[in-house]
DNA sequence: TATATATCGTTAAAAAAATAACAAAGCATA
DNA sequence: TATGCTTTGTTATTTTTTTAACGATATATA
């Protein structure tokens, strides 16, 4: 699968950026874009921009820029955004709750299919059409409905066990948002994203300043 | 304010990482850590975990390691965590109603004063004790209650124009959850959380394993 | 008390990332 | 068509970040 040498994980993280800023200059119409600009707009430098997209191989035209839905559409391919993927939340809580009604996700090719929790009141409810199950249907669930992303929002001393079962039965990707580090094994890949990371990070700024 | 010389980005994006380790151990009765073992636990070098703490004064001691507790209390105060934060959040949806749900920010200090939006039937609601109120409102509540945290949970179109009024109001920190990159001047820290980022990375990573 | 062991703080080296520089190639204009 | 301008892709340089090395200092043990 591996289709590029060796990216820098720096480089990966800053594709969804500019994904984000190109979708957006396509849907106002623009069309071509020179690396100069897009960097005045993001605040990076055109050398960085440029040689970003150089690691996958060069998507400009000298004399001229970029074509902006193009170059677009080639991120969209790198990130792998051009394909679906079948979703599955563990943990029906306020932020579980939230991520099954964020309608973005299903834009970009991530169905839900289902919500798993362990509390009875819950389950058996729906949220915009998707069911909440019993958590301990989860991994036949996962084994039937060809799902290949699973979200954690289980609290923290239940993470790495619901990361584990959803790992057993097959999932290749692990959405982590309990406030700890679940750890998959290698050929499974693993986002642990801490949201009062970036709160603290912020306070610190302030003060600094 | 800015207590010591120019530490990197890098760094400071560790600290919450360490927060996290070192109040878990502190928690289950660890007393003394070496660089050696935490970095065994988290994942980074010793190296980098010795010169990462020296950048705020060496908090160790030969021959021993770290005391957690202190070594906790250190980074708790080099975050700013010691201190109190007053909080609002503007935006009643998903997310801000998830935020204003989760007790862990008040374990921290940040109090969440009020939740602002602009949907009438949501306003006069309140989630666990915090008002819901009218979006015009806030302006006038963050200049009479002090409120040095605002975040920004509403629509992607209307998060500049609602991080402009919070910065008008005195408002020095911005915690963004829409998905674009919201501006402030040079004295107002903010804090650009792009949720779907980490999940585009994640399918990198699960594309390219 | 003396000696061996552990571990920090700090300096040095290596690796990675960001920036700058520039030739090559296309566009635009006369 | 010829000439100047723009902008890329790519190589070189600089800066930043990470890792390694090691003297100094404390602990632990005999």
């Amino acid at each position: 699968m591996a289709k590029y040498n060796k990216v820098s994980e720096a480089v990966i993280r800053r594709l969804p950026k500019y994904y984000r800023y190109l979708k957006d200059m396509e849907k106002n119409g623009v069309q071509r874009i020179s690396s100069r600009e897009l960097s005045d707009k993001m605040g990076l430098t055109a050398s960085q921009i440029r040689q970003d997209f150089n690691c996958f191989g060069g998507f400009g035209q000298q004399g001229y820029g970029y074509n902006v839905s193009e170059l677009c559409n080639e991120i969209r391919k790198i990130l792998g955004l051009h394909k679906n993927y079948n979703v599955i939340i563990a943990g029906a809580g306020n932020l579980g709750q939230a991520l099954a009604n964020y309608i973005g996700f299903e834009r970009e090719g991530f169905y839900i299919k289902a919500i798993f929790d362990v509390n009875p009141r819950l389950i058996g409810m729906s949220i915009r059409g998707i069911q909440i199950m019993d958590i301990d249907a989860m991994k036949d669930f996962i084994t039937n409905n060809d799902i290949q992303v699973g979200v954690v929002c289980v609290p923290k001393d239940k993470a790495q066990e619901v990361t584990n079962q959803m790992v057993e039965s097959g999932i290749k990707s692990i959405w982590n948002f309990a406030p700890i580090d679940v750890e998959t094994p290698d050929d499974v890949a693993v986002e642990n994203v801490h949201l009062s990371d970036t709160l603290y990070t912020l306070v610190y700024k302030m003060n600094e300043i």
